[in-house]
Parts: C-alpha cells; structure tokens; sequence
RNA sequence: GCAGGGGUGGUCGAGUGGUUAAUGGCACCGGGCUGUAAACCCGGCGGGCUAACGCCCUACGUAGGUUCAAAUCCUACCCCCUGCACCA
C-alpha cells in the first residue's frame, strides 16, 4: 500500500484525524526507519465487559495493526481512581492488584478477538504514576494552564451551569495527557468524547520535547436504542461476550435506520457496498429485514464463528417466524399439584408479581402447551410426568416439572 | 457557619389541602400488524386479596404535628447543589 492508500485506509469512518499531515509523516518516517508506530489506547480499569460500541475503536487499531504497526492498550488503573470523567460518577473504588490482573485477562481475552496478540502490549499507567510522586506530580500540573483545562466543552458547561465540578476531575485530562508522555505514543484513538484528553496529550509531548502524537478520533455508537450512546449502564448494549442467539435477536432489534451505522462501525463493509444495499433496500429489491438478518451473522461471526451465526438465524427464524419453540428450553422444578396459574407464574420467576402476572394473563401474553391462556383463574396441573412448557410473551420459554414432596 | 435553591414512582419531570396510586415524556412489558425483537397502532406499567364489582396495604428525603382529609400546611432533623468566607 502506498502511503495515500494507508491514509485512505485509516481514515475510513474516523470523524477526524489531527492532524493528517502529521499522521503521514508518522507514517513516512515508519516506513523509511522500518519502526512501527506506537498506537495507543486508554480503557478502563474496572468495566471489562467489551460492548459493541469498544469495537468502533478496536476496529481501528486492528486497521493499524495490518498496516505493521504496534498497539499499546493501556489499563488505566491509576486513573480509574479520578472516576468518571463526564461527572455522574464519584470516585471509584481502588482495585486491588489481583482485581487488576483478573481484568486485564477479561481485556486481553475480549481483545484478541479482533487484535493480533503479538502485536498489542498491554500496559498499566500505575508503572509511572506510582513512582510519579505528589512533587512530581505537582511538576507534571505546572505543564498546564488552568484556563487551558477549562477550554473543555464538559467543564466549562458545568462551570457556566453552576454544576459542580470537583478538582480531582481536571487532573483527569493531565493524567491521560502523561500517559501519552510515558509511553511517548505516536496516535491516540478515542472516540469523540475522548478528544480534548486527547489533545491535552499532543500540548503536553510538546512541553516534554516529544513529537505530539496524531489523534485519532472515532465516532460514538448508538446504543440498541437508536439515540443514546451504547453504554452498559443504559442498558442499550450488545456485549461481545454474549450468546450468539442473544446477540442475533438485539442486532435485529435495531431500527432499520440504525442498522447502516452498524453496518459501517461494526463491519468490515466496504462503503460502496454499504450504499449499494442502502439503494437496495429504499427501491425494495432487498427486504431490510434479510439485510439485518445479514448484519447479525457478520457480527457473531466474528466473535464467535460463522456456525454459530447461522444457528443463530435458524434459532431466531424458528421462535419468531415460524413462531416455533426453541432448540433447548430450560426446565424448572415445582411442587408436584394444581397451581393457580398467577402463582405459578411468579414462583418459576416468569412473573415478579402476582399482579404483574395477572395483567401478563388478562393481556394474552400467556400460553400453556401453545395454547393462549386469558383466565386469571385458571389452574395448571404440574406433575412429575408430565411438564407443561409455559410461554410468557414472544420469547421466553420454560419447562415446568412437578416434584413430589416426601 | 451564613445566604439561596432543591430532595416525587426505573428515570426525567408535573403537582403546592380533598375524584391523587399521583399529569406527561422516556425506558420497560403485553397485544396487533409485518418483512424482524424495525416502523406504526393499541393496551399496561407499586403490592396483596377476589371468579368478578371491588376491598385493603404501602409510597412523594426522615421523624413528629395540625386537619374530617397532607406529596401539598407547621416543627425538627438528614442529605444534595450553588455562592459567600481571606486580602478589609
């Protein structure tokens, strides 16, 4: 590839690159030196759980890692002490070091599926912010203005908006910016939320007589929701750990809409065939239902693999085409006798409430053996022969099976 | 400590003495439709009891009080937020 054709390359879906020119000379002299540039990327200490919206940014180190270069992820143990740098959160809990260790292994185990191992370092920012020391770190501040860290959009929101805005907060930012210094990192990927942290390490490799480091920006993935960004704790998130049939069914929950930014963030799809099926879709030579369906099998593909995929699809048309039931469904044990219907509901937790299971019944979203059941008053007989499969809405399935008491 | 603002159901946010288990949005759940767990439409959305009409309990930061009646008024307390504090 030539240099043009590398930029082209790894400029596919960023929002932006600062700067450009700087990021081909980076890859000029690389090429010229044969040194492979250092690729940095920050993740948290404590949520190990990789969501689909990680990937967006995973993807392009991948991009970087096929082009030669190395990736360095780096476990920002010392600055999960700051917290969360959007201010919902207080100060996190320190972690121990077995802690640590155990979530770097859950990273590298999620990681590799789409990085090469042998060209990803993983690192720790407690190596040099441990040993930085409060003189050193009082050294590290004196690099950076006060009026340089409030230019930060969230900042200076919440200053104007008499929000609060705790000092431990700003240091966030420098912190970052130093790691950047430590491992005197040659790009920076993050998504747009990331980017004055990351800029602050371009001014701050600059004070410490570095080449400041290209910044790389990735856009922000929405969430199953469509609107907000994808995070666990909004619970609009497919994490990559999942069952392939768990995914499958919250891929084809998207909205239609939705799916073509996927198609571009999650995918290795080129653009022009991305356009192609978006033009397929709009004129109706392609029903956007089988172009989701597409999306999903890619997408478990590849963190899982392509049989599972299509089990996955098969799964899905079975339960929700063909309105079958599923391959395995689990089965629970009861008392062995009649059981009012409610009740039983609630007792095998297909229910939380009786209230809860009546509305369940009288809505029609209960079935026994296939067959609707309306009647809040009905009464089920559960014995240790025979196991009525109970169906409580479109998708959940269970076996119950009586036991007798001795 | 002082001054001001605020604490309502999963969440946001109305309500300032009485059809208020508490408007509305979001989220969520069920149904319909379909090409999907899309979109759209309809319904539900504290809990217990009842075949059902319905009855009862719990809930608006905490604890008391006033009242026939309080999320709404009074008292005390707790918590959160913003500002003030020095140089005088």
């Amino acid at each position: 590839m030539t240099i043009d054709e590398q930029l082209a390359y790894l400029r596919k879906g960023t929002v932006e690159i600062i700067r450009e020119e700087d990021l081909r000379a980076k890859l000029e002299k690389s090429a010229r030196t044969g040194t492979p540039l250092r690729v940095k990327l920050g993740a948290d200490p404590t949520a190990p759980d990789i969501h689909l919206g990680h990937t967006v940014v995973i993807r392009k180190l991948r991009a970087f890692q096929e082009l030669g270069h190395t990736v360095i992820f780096l476990i920002g143990d010392f600055t999960g002490l700051i917290g969360d740098p959007s201010g919902k959160s207080a100060t996190r809990p320190q972690l121990t070091r077995e802690e640590i260790a155990a979530n770097a292994e859950t990273y590298k185990a999620q990681i590799f599926k789409l990085l090469d191992p042998d060209q990803t370092v993983i690192d720790f920012n407690s190596r040099w912010m441990d040993t930085l020391g409060s003189d050193g770190f009082v050294r590290l501040a004196s690099h950076v203005t006060v009026k340089q860290i409030l230019e930060r959009d969230d900042f200076a929101k919440r200053l104007a908006e008499n929000r609060p805005l705790a000092l431990h907060e700003v240091l966030y930012p420098l912190v970052m910016a130093y790691d950047s210094v430590a491992l005197e990192a040659d790009v920076e990927l993050g998504g747009t939320d990331q980017k004055f942290n990351i800029l602050m390490g371009r001014n701050l490799q600059r004070e410490y007589a570095q080449e400041a480091q290209v910044a790389v920006i990735m856009p922000l993935l929405e969430g199953t929701d469509g609107v907000q960004k994808m995070s666990k704790s909004l619970g609009n998130y497919i994490g990559i750990n999942e069952p392939p049939s768990e995914m499958f069914g919250k891929v084809m929950s998207i909205s239609d809409e939705l799916m073509w930014r996927y198609y571009e963030l999650c995918t290795d799809t080129s653009l022009e065939e991305i356009e192609r099926m978006r033009a397929a879709a709009k004129s109706g030579a392609s029903n956007p239902r089988d172009l989701k369906v597409e999306l999903a099998k890619r997408i478990i593909t590849d963190f899982h693999s392509a049989t599972d995929a299509r089990a996955a699809e098969e799964e899905f048309n079975r339960v929700f085409k063909r309105k079958e039931t599923p391959d395995e469904i689990e089965e629970r044990t009861v008392t062995a006798g009649r059981w009012k219907l409610p009740r039983l509901l609630v007792e095998v937790s297909l229910a939380p409430s009786m209230a809860e299971a009546r509305r369940l019944i009288e809505q029609g979203g209960v079935r026994l053996d296939g067959e609707q059941r309306s009647q809040v008053n009905d009464e089920v007989e559960v014995t240790t022969d025979h196991a009525p499969l109970i169906q409580v809405g479109k998708r959940r399935f269970l076996r119950v099976r009586g036991q007798s008491l001795e």
